[in-house]
DNA sequence: TGTACATCAGTGAACGCGCGTTCACTGATGTAC
DNA sequence: TGTACATCAGTGAACGCGCGTTCACTGATGTAC
């Protein structure tokens, strides 16, 4: 273990300006999560020292270390959202309905594996704050509400109206299996797996019933 | 907290019986995960009280504490294995093929329910040890491989020979979903879901296309 | 049958560490007059 | 334009805690003679 940040020195935020410190220590929360693949690692004395602080500093701006946590987990579900609808506009409106969603499946499995702590933590229990995904409809108070109502649009893309049921159910088991397939990935990597895309496109293709 | 296990005692064993204590050590340890929900809580420290044993005594049977959480993780795939194996006996032979497969599905979904804390574990990613469900043939010295061969045979079921690829992509795309969907059921229960079975039940019928 | 002794299955005290949390404080920065 | 002062954004020292790990030890149990 490296104690270089130790030495870390930072210039203290001018008046009206502490709020700064607050996005510093989520990004070095963030940091720490992702560099040391341990959910531990983020700790008051730890998140501080990275920061460039002293561990008192830290409760200016958050009530204890599971806060903190909390606003890594919000800032991942914003960004995974952002992901996905990227995708989305990426795709245009001359796309199919099933260029588009494969797009977004697409999204949702590289933002895992691209940031798999994180992602890993996003979908812990947590003791605090309001549950992923815990809306179908886009609820945006809520986290991950909106990722998931972009995956029910883009699983109902052309989908008549009367089917609405019938899309939240279809994107409730895609996400289940993608979300599967994220977690078996990150997890067992020893696991004698067939090319990513093929198997993403083959849950889509078995899991999304065709309308034609 | 309680600290009525404080006050525990035990009565030393008996000369050649000194690997019973390992067995307990295992026990405790499994009972502090499931109960306390947190497989922080698995410390040696923390362990050792909770046999009522002092901490020193520990290293007689374990290098260290990830060592125990790896012995929780195999007893935990050998119970796994078990309780799929029961529950195709339990179907016998007379059931038709799509009965045993979905018996084999729902014992592992209550395995995943009856035990969330041992199952999260089951499937982090750990540092040391063999990968878990690390092969697709019965690998009788892989964690959670002969677990997986039964799923494979349940999905193949009335499949020809020829089509053993076919069994083996087949369950790898229904252990994805279901390992995702006991997952999610764990880390989001407030999300709106359908009734276990039913979701359980698509995930089957769409995922393992019939042989007819 | 008795007894010395090796060994087994642990104990008890101690250590240094990083952690969360508290408390009084400090020094730069703006603002009122 | 100058200056006293409030406030902001942190600092620095200290605390008690549970942890992993070490070390010398102890007392019951079996075994050799």
């Amino acid at each position: 273990v490296v104690k270089v940040s130790r030495t870390r020195r930072r210039t203290q935020n001018r008046r009206g300006e502490g709020e700064k410190l607050r996005g510093d220590i989520v990004a070095a929360a963030t940091e720490l999560l992702e560099e040391t693949g341990s959910e531990d690692a983020i700790t008051l004395r730890g998140v501080a020292r990275q920061v460039g602080i002293t561990a008192p500093s830290v409760y200016g701006h958050f009530d204890n270390v599971d806060a903190i946590v909390m606003a890594v987990v919000g800032d991942a579900f914003e960004e995974l959202e952002v992901a996905l609808a990227d995708a989305l506009d990426d795709q245009g409106d001359t796309s199919s309905a099933e260029a588009r969603l494969r797009a977004v499946c697409r999204a949702y499995l590289d933002f895992a594996r691209e940031s798999p702590q994180r992602y890993r933590v996003m979908f812990r229990r947590h003791r605090t704050g309001p549950n992923a995904m815990s809306a179908p409809r886009p609820a945006p108070d809520l986290l991950g509400g909106r990722a998931f109502g972009l995956l029910v649009d883009a699983v109902g893309g052309s989908a008549d109206p009367g089917g609405l049921g019938h899309a939240v159910t279809d994107a409730t088991v895609l996400w289940v299996a993608i979300h599967g397939y994220a977690s078996l990935l990150d997890a067992v990597p020893a696991f004698p797996w067939p090319e990513p895309d093929d198997l993403l496109d083959t849950l889509i293709q078995r899991l999304v019933p065709r309308r034609t």
